[in-house]
Formats: structure tokens, sequence, C-alpha cells
DNA sequence: TAGATTGTTAATCGATTAACAATC
DNA sequence: TAGATTGTTAATCGATTAACAATC
């Protein structure tokens, strides 16, 4: 079990895949599993999960597999998801509110506290208990509550703004909906989500 | 310029947010750019850049760097989005018909030609342009405009039904907003967008 | 020309896989 | 026990980077 700082950020990349098929089996019905299994699912090869799950202790049984619910449950404690985030939304437009409602994140440990914009008009509209709030609220709000994560759904063009607001505010963790690249201090991480770059990537290989 | 067969998947995935970043240049006004500054702003190595268009042919010119249009115009060429791709979205709740009125994919190579529930009670609203279609006419819909891209957008449970009816009607490119991972023949594309994921890949680096 | 930057090669670096002893 | 699967090592494989001749 190499020391924690060595951990190459591609395996991390991977377990939050693993929590989610283990998470699948479960409602399966299932109570172990194997590298073998698991990696077949996932289109990953046994060594690579085992090699991966080896960074961080011994969490099967020889002969055996692993029992899901207790390699669920020390997934989660590595990714620090065995608790509940709370986030903030930036940008009430279609995307953003839909992303503010959607129902998936508390059960993976996050909760959406927070949806902003900086429209008057959508100000104040919404579900009663997640009413559009003003942008200009929004350091007070990350920093009362100690907010260490956002999410950006506002226009490209304002995305770079946000952004430095919220890192200044505190935040350190931004999952992007626009379509960016951001630039943000050492230690601030940001992650993206563009569909549009996932469909170029496989017109690629179409006819 | 090695043969297409050989070019791997990893920088065919860079490609995308290559044109991201030129088409952003563009709206900014530059014309030319380098390897190093686009490294730069991508936080990737100049080198990579360099290595990565080396695969398709020679598009800089020494001593002075890259001409962005004409950069731009081959990236979408090799990607293939210099056309426009009519898609599919299945699943008209919060997230798909946000994903459905998004305006950003019009201009980078794809259009929402239809949107589809199972949902009586959903079916037939929407905007007048995109009204939420039966499901149970999406193989005729598929095969008829020969569509070969969709975005499923369902809850997970129905994720990979809905997955093997449109491969079974032609579609060879599926973009998954559902939380599972899914099991699709060989030649069709699947990539995945799941927030949560992204998330608990940065909570792992948060105090 | 002098300075800058490309395209490409070779070296380095890191990730994946194969294999197997340990052991349940 | 016999069969199965882990955790780990060493080998392989592939990706990234450094360096530089070519040249605009």
């Amino acid at each position: 079990m190499a020391s924690i700082s060595e951990i190459p950020d591609i395996v991390i990349g991977r377990l939050p895949i693993y929590l989610r098929a283990l998470t699948q089996l479960i409602q399966q019905g299932q109570e172990i599993t194997s590298s073998h299994e698991l990696g077949q699912r996932l289109g990953i090869s046994s060594a690579q999960i085992r090699k991966d799950l080896s960074h961080f202790g011994e969490f099967g049984k020889q002969g055996t597999g692993y029992q899901i619910s207790h390699l669920q449950a020390q997934l989660k404690q590595i990714l620090q998801v065995n608790r509940e985030w709370p986030l903030v939304v930036v940008g009430a437009g279609d995307l953003g509110r839909a992303i503010a409602h959607y129902g998936g994140f508390v059960e993976r440990g996050f909760r959406v506290v927070g949806l902003f914009d900086n429209d008057p008009a959508k100000i104040g509209t919404g579900a009663p208990d997640l009413k559009v709030k003003d942008i200009a609220e929004i350091t007070d709000f990350v920093r009362e509550r100690n907010i260490k994560i956002a999410m950006i759904a506002v226009p490209a063009e304002h995305a770079q703004a946000v952004c430095d607001t919220l890192v200044k505010a505190g935040v350190r963790a931004i999952l992007n909906y626009a379509p960016i690249t951001l630039t943000v201090p050492e230690g601030v991480h940001v992650q993206y989500i563009d569909p549009v770059t996932h469909l170029q990537r496989m017109t690629y290989y179409l006819d």
C-alpha cells in the first residue's frame, strides 16, 4: 500500500466508476463480486482493478472475491463521500435548474443548497426550497456555510468571472458546464462537462 | 503522418478540446496562435499538441505558428463536424428537456431533431418545433432519417433497454447521462456524462 | 539576418498487463 | 482438499516530454 501522495490521479478517477458499479450490483441483490466480474462489466481488466485497489489496502479475500457492501463502504471513505457535501449551482437557465433539481445527488454524497443567477427576472422564482438567489449574495452564502464545491452553468462568456468569485469565496472544487477551459489557482480542482466534446470524439469514428 | 487506423483514442479525445479553444480564440479576435500558447491555456505541453496534430498532417508554419481559422477547419474535418449531425434525445424529464433545448449544439455540428419519452402525460407537450414523441415511434424515426447519434437521459433502470432499442434501429454513437455503464455491441461508441463521478473525483482531494 | 516555432526523433516516464505465490 | 481469486512483482506496452534540425 503506497503512501497516499503517490496515487496517480488516473486511479482516483476510476474509483467513482467502481463505486457506481458496486452500488448497481447491490441494487440487483448481489453480495459478493470479483475483480473479474467487475472488470467485465466496466470493460476494464481485472488486473487493473486489483492494482488500483491495492493502492489503498486489501479489501478482498483470496478464492472468494470482494464483499460488495464492504468494498463500497471503503471506496466511499477513500473518496470522502461517506458524508454529505453541500454545493451551489450558479446559473438558473434550463440546464442550471435541471441540475439543481436532479434527485440523484443526495444518495451519492452531495446536496444542492443554493441556486444563483444574475437575472432579476429569475431571482426569487423556482421551487420553494430552492428559490433562485441573487448572484451578489453568493460570496457571503459560500463563506458562511463553508461551501467547497460549486457547479457552473452560466454562458461561456461569464464562466471565468463566476469562477474567480467562487474561488475567492473559498470554493475548492468546480464542475464546469460552460464550454471553456477555466484558469484557477493551484489547489483548486476543476472538472468539465461538455456534451459536445464527447459527441465530437465519437463522430470521428462514424462512417 | 501515421495511417489513420493507428491514431490512439486518447489523441482523438483531445482534438475537441483543441477545437473548442481555437473557437474561443477566434471569438476574441485572434488570428494566429502557437502550440505554446494553446498549451498554456489548456494546461497541456506544447510538445503534446504538436505531436497530436502531427498524426494528421502539417498545419503550422515554422517561426510563426498556426493560422487559427485554418487549423480549426482542419480539426472540424478530421472530427467530421464540418457537417450537421442529427440526433435524438431519449427522456423528457428536466435534464432531457434542458439538453434538447440547449442552444449550443448547432454551431458545433449537431442538431436535436427528436425528443422521446414513454410517459403519456409528457407526449405531445413542449416547444412546437420539438414536441415530445412517443418512445414507441423512435425506431421508425431513427431508421427513416438515418440517425446515428442519440443521447440517453432516462432513469438508470431503463437506460440499457433504451440503448438496445437505439442500437437495433441503427444508432452508432450514444451519449449516456444515466449513471450506469452500458453494454453495446462492437462498433457502437458510448460516452458517459455523470456529474457525480466528477464530483467524487474531486472530493478525494478536499481537506 | 536573427528570432521563433514547427514537425519529428529518441529518451523518458508512467500505466497496464501477465503471471504467480499466497491463501481462503 | 481442489478450485478460485486475491495482492503484488516484473515485464510490457504506450504515452509524454525533451531536444533539435529545418525553416519561415
